[in-house]
DNA sequence: TGAGTGACTGTAA
DNA sequence: CTTACAGCCACTC
């Protein structure tokens, strides 16, 4: 299989500037396939080490995925030591950290 | 081959 | 304002 779904979202998620987070919509968007952000986290799912997946939250700046973490708040220590506030689940100020992938 | 599922999103009530 | 529901695509069982 082409797994080019896998690798565009990759791509994409690699591009993540440090300090800065997005959410699997804008990806799923930026790859072409906007009504796939479920794809998007599924993908995340086996996300290789060099793709920041704690980066790439929710729409509503959630880590919907901290969970998937070995580390209960590794994902959110992650973030914190990004600079990035994060209270409890939820991102603080989120659209101000948010970065908009390119659309390809 | 078909039905079920998910690290989501947007709109409706 | 908050809570619910439906749609969506790709993948697994």
């Amino acid at each position: 299989m082409e797994q080019n779904f896998f690798q565009k979202v990759y791509e994409v998620a690699r591009q993540i500037p440090y300090g800065k987070v997005t959410s699997y919509g804008a990806i799923a968007r930026a790859i072409g396939s906007a009504r796939s952000a479920r794809m998007v986290g599924w993908a995340m799912n086996n996300c290789p080490d060099d793709v920041p997946a704690h980066r790439v939250l929710n729409r509503a700046g959630v880590l919907t995925g901290k969970m998937h973490f070995d580390g209960t708040n590794l994902m959110q220590q992650l973030l914190e030591s990004e600079g990035i506030e994060v209270s409890g689940n939820q991102v603080v100020d989120f659209k101000k950290h948010f970065w908009q992938p390119p659309i390809q």
